[in-house]
DNA sequence: GTGAAAGCGCTAACAT
DNA sequence: ATGTTAGCGCTTTCAC
């Protein structure tokens, strides 16, 4: 790998002038800069991301923290955030958490080691973790998904997305409607999707009742054990209310071994709209996420934090409900 | 963010032997290196990874270019290939490419200037882009997917997946089988799949069609012209072979809207398995790629050539038929 | 066992 | 307009 050193010597300049074309700063003579790009082209030269980072105290990478690949939904965020950051003129580096606290401190160890100028947290974890971290980080750091009150955070409007489906549903006749949640203790904004189901439900005098689930455990066979268990003690139940389109299709297929007619016996709605939830049968009317004005968002947070602007405590990002034809 | 000058000063020592303990390289007495330790603890140290990587010309990080993490089968990859790094002390760097040749380029530009160990490729491209980049690219480099003559590759047993998927519909019954390809112009390796696909038909006389869709587009509307037009052009058609899952969910999905039964009337098999091809209805039948051991087997050898050693030009890793009730 | 010093590739004053 | 030089934070000889 040639080095600014040997452009220089085969331009037949100082190193100087190299680094100043390279950065289109400072006057450089054509006849220099000719040169320069000449030799450049002829040693394949690629200057170094590290020493500049080094030398510039700054890398131009935002560091982002993910549960998993493994709901597509992460997927989606992750790419979108990729394009944001390169719009802003900014590289990521995904940096997949492991279980519990311990995987997300290694993550933002990691992050910080790697000296990235910001990061992107998805993961949700109790009050207690997140004080924890915040002790320590003094990093650019904000809050995708889960909110977390002392770092600004970029959620859905989640409480709106509980309200169209819960509202949809009961517009489509529904009358017994069951809700599965996240994990409620983890206290992350999504949350309010239930609350808002429980509230609307209360306030039109729907029957409802809501479930638990373990979620980032992609505990897919745990989900069947809690869906098999939801249709054995809801006889009556006439819609479902899924808190993410991953298990919405579980409920669909599960609904439909068993002999039940989507949309006629049971209404389904999801979350999230990830890219399957229109492909599969039937399409799912689900709740979309918008994973690039979410990204765009916390990028734009991250780069302002950058440049000493304070963002906003809490961007909350409009949802939709897309109608499709489990309902 | 303090330094190792900062905790060399705050423990009284120089900063080689802060090194020494951060390295647990040479002799550090006890005492000094608990002193370290402290410091450590008490300045919340954490060594630039930059610094390091500059001045030891590497970085323990794998630069991984991936399509897109659109299709759920990337993002499996990516995460594997994470765990397997993880697994031999390296880290993960993904650039996600851009269109065409130039996504490529650059993909390989940024990985370099980040001065990764070495590349993991699985993106497809033409014999004449590989070439162009193979010239220059001076850094360990394997083809993970995609299989390249020049490059060590590694890939799935693709056509025993492509025998394994059409004899397992020849033996269901199935007399009139459409297969649906990749874009077979890119050579790649997966083609192996419809070439296996085609010569079994022949071999066993079963009347067959290949149809060839244009893949990495995610042009999911195209993908269902493309259906559309299938079902249209084939009324005999009672078995489909689809190169990947996503493909086979679609054409699930339009089956069951035609009024078809599945598998009564058309059996389906796809190719990847991807975790949502379980629970979707009916559970697909594919032939699984082995994730794991996939990006293991690339990662080691992506090593291997760090530490000088030639890995085998071509690793072939098994495929499984995975029967569930599309067949 | 420990420290001083050189240098990784680059940028940014400061000279010229 | 261009070259010289001092570091950025770290590892690594080489003395002591």
């Amino acid at each position: 790998m040639s080095t600014i050193k040997d452009v220089a010597r085969c331009a037949g300049v100082s190193i100087a002038t190299v680094s100043r074309v390279l950065n289109k700063k400072g006057a450089v003579s054509p006849e220099a800069e000719n040169a320069v790009t000449l030799a450049m082209q002829k040693l394949d030269y690629h200057p170094n991301h590290m020493a500049r980072a080094l030398v510039k105290g700054r890398n131009n990478t935002i560091g982002v923290i993910l549960p998993s690949f493994n709901n597509p939904f992460w997927s989606e965020i992750a790419q979108e955030i990729e394009k944001s950051a390169k719009e802003e003129g900014y590289h990521v580096l995904f940096s997949i958490a492991g279980e519990g606290e311990k995987g997300m401190d290694e993550s933002i160890s990691y992050l910080r080691a790697s000296q990235v100028c910001g990061i992107i947290q998805t993961f949700s974890a109790s009050q207690e973790v997140w004080s924890a971290i915040l002790k320590h980080v003094g990093l650019p750091l904000v809050a995708l998904i889960s909110d977390v009150k002392e770092v600004p955070s970029v959620v859905s409007d989640d409480t709106q997305g509980g309200l169209l489906a819960t509202r949809h549903l009961i517009a489509k006749g529904c009358k017994n409607l069951v809700h599965i949640s996240g994990d409620l203790k983890l206290q992350k904004h999504a949350d309010d999707r239930s609350f808002a189901f429980i509230e609307e439900c209360r306030k039109r005098g729907v029957a409802y009742r809501v479930y638990e689930s373990c979620p980032e455990k992609l505990g897919l066979e745990d989900n069947l054990d809690l869906i098999n268990r939801i249709f054995y003690e809801n006889p009556q139940m006439d819609g479902i209310f899924a808190s993410n389109d991953i298990m919405a299709t579980q409920c669909i297929s599960y609904a439909r071994s068993q002999g039940f007619r989507i949309p006629d016996d049971i209404r389904i709605v999801g979350y999230d709209d990830i890219s399957i939830s229109a492909l599969i049968y039937p399409p799912l009317t689900t709740v979309r996420q918008n994973y690039a004005q979410l990204s765009k968002t916390a990028v734009r947070a991250i780069v302002d934090m950058v440049h000493e602007k304070t963002p906003k405590p809490l961007e909350v990002v409009p949802v939709e409900l897309i109608e499709r034809k489990t309902t």
